[in-house]
Formats: C-alpha cells, sequence, structure tokens
DNA sequence: AGGCTACAGTTGACATGTCAATCATCCACT
DNA sequence: AGTGGATGATTGACATGTCAACTGTAGCCT
C-alpha cells in the first residue's frame, strides 16, 4: 500500500487499493469467523448465537437475566433472541420462567445441562481464537488491529 | 494494549487483552457489515450477496458465468449459489441458461435489469465503504489494518 | 455397448436473521 | 375506576446459510 502524499486533505472518492483493503478486511473477517464459529459448532454443538447467550448468563450471580436485559447485553433485536431462545430451550439449555412482579416480563435462566455444556466448550473455543487470530499476529500487529477497530467502532453511526 | 516483554516465547494461553481485542474484533466488523449492507439494502434492494453475484458478472466480458466458476470466484458453495440464484432469477436479475457442449451445465447470465440495478447501487455502495470505513482510519490506520488482515488471512488453514 | 466413477447442479430440511404485526400487561393521568 | 400510550415479549412471513441426499450427464475403461 502506498501511503498518500500528505497535506492532500481528504479523498471524495476511494482508490483501487483503499477498496482492495476493504474487501480483504470483508473477506478475512468473514473467513476467521466462520472457522472459529465452525469448529465450536464441532467441537461442542454450539453455535455462536448459543455460546454468546449462554456467555452473557454464565457471568450472572443468579445465572439468569430478564430477556430484554440479555437482548441488550449481547446487542441483539427481542425478537431475534425470542427465536434464538425457543431453539435453545428445546434443546434444554435454557429455561424461561415468569418474572415475580412483572408479569409481562420473562427471564432466562441457565439450566444444569447449558451450564455443563458451555463450561466444556470454552476452554477448546479460546484455543481455537488464539491459534487462529493471536498466534497469526505480532503483538505490534495485534495492538494496531485493536486501534483500527477501536477507530471504526468510534466512527459507527450510534445504534 | 500493553506489549509484553520480548524473548518470553509464545504463550499458549491468551492475556484478557488479547481476549478483549478478539471481542472488539468480532462486534466491529460484524457492526460495520451490518451497516454497509443495510444501506445498500435500503438504497438499492440489495443484499450484499445479490451485490457480490453482479459484480462478479458485470466484471465477465459477456455478462456471464458458468455456475461453478462464479461459485468458486466469490467462494460460495455450489448450494447456497444454487438456492440464492433461484431468488435471483424470481426476481429478473439474472437467468440462467443451458451450455452447448455439457447439457449438466448451467451458464448464469446477467439481465438487462440485473445490469442497470447494478450500475444504479455501485456508486453509492462505494460512498459508504468510503464514508463508514476508508475515512474513519488515518492512512496509517488503514495500511495497518491491511498488514493484520494478510497475515490473519494467511494463517488460516487452506480452504 | 455396458458399466463405473466423477462432475454439475438442484433439492429438501433445517438453523439463523430481519421486519412488521400482535398480544398482554403496566402505568400515568383524568 | 377507566382509558390510552408505553413496555416486554412472541409470532409469522420471509430471506439467507449449511448439510446431506439426489438427479442427470460426461468421460473412461473394458
Amino acid at each position: 500500500m502506498t501511503i498518500p502524499e500528505p497535506g492532500t486533505g481528504r479523498r471524495r472518492t476511494m482508490t483501487r487499493d483503499e477498496l482492495r483493503v476493504w474487501r480483504r478486511f470483508l473477506e478475512t473477517s468473514e473467513q476467521l469467523r466462520n472457522v472459529v464459529t465452525g469448529r465450536l459448532q464441532d467441537e461442542s454443538g454450539l453455535s455462536s448465537g448459543d455460546y454468546g447467550v449462554l456467555l452473557a448468563l454464565s457471568e450472572q450471580p443468579e445465572k439468569r437475566m430478564r430477556s430484554s436485559q440479555l437482548a441488550q447485553h449481547i446487542g441483539w433485536e427481542r425478537s431475534r433472541l425470542s427465536h434464538h431462545l425457543g431453539r435453545m430451550e428445546r434443546r434444554g439449555l435454557v429455561q424461561r420462567e415468569p418474572v415475580a412482579g412483572d408479569s409481562r416480563g420473562a427471564v432466562v435462566a441457565l439450566t444444569t445441562d447449558g451450564a455443563q455444556l458451555f463450561r466444556a466448550a470454552s476452554a477448546p473455543h479460546l484455543r481455537v481464537i488464539h491459534e487462529t487470530f493471536v498466534r497469526a499476529l505480532s503483538a505490534q500487529q495485534l495492538a494496531a488491529l485493536d486501534d483500527a477497530m477501536t477507530a471504526l467502532a468510534a466512527h459507527l453511526p450510534a445504534r
């Protein structure tokens, strides 16, 4: 990549190189995600959605959480969560319970099976992340990537 | 981020910081993808899959391509492409035609409508990429991101 | 010709996502 | 108490993905 001469000001259109970086970013991040979630699936039968839900619940002291708080915590729409919880409940990973004091609400609770599966899945999952992500980068590259992601996130439109 | 003392050798497990970088990478790349594809959808009614297919076909001299070559070109499984082409064909964006000389095969051809829609969608789409991705990064950050993506891609298991 | 294997593509079943509509309850206000 | 708008969550319709099974044809080999 060539770095444009300074003092030129921001361009209004993209160069070929910039577009190439975008495409590489898009493609590589997707492949990486697929590798990691594919191995999670193979090794423990959990999808990345399952993992996120189980992780959030595991972190709660009571291993349970109000449905909309969970949705907010993991950044999902409530409808998406509702569908997903239905599938997870069918598999016995979580359980929905009524809330004392608000009959509209629902609490999502980790089941014993769910907690167990999550525990078993975690270490291998973290190992895969280490192998495919951390190990692929030098410490400097990792820091630079973090920096770039932070800049991108800061520039994202407000959710 | 703290950079670990050199000469320590590669760790076997992840630090909290490394995991944080992974999560930020995962989350930010997903949000960014959603913003860009969401705007493409809003502005032109094309999904990112549609766009990829139309882009590949547009780049062909004859605006047509063998189905499996297309799948290979954009890195999709044939079954995924087949389903997607069915939907695109229903919308009149592409057309499947028999191949002279191989009655098993199919050629996917861009329709007039498909070509037109793709042309109309391109400039706004590139503008969104510029606004949300390129503009969010300094030239150095962009170069560093490219470098990190290249390292990650090189380290991916063979497709 | 007959038969085997590889190839090209499609199909069906199912998981995952989005969007808009719906349902029930809660709460604030009169 | 009564009602109307917010809130919590689910539902249905549909787009998108994956996987495995299937269909039909091509290309060999004998």
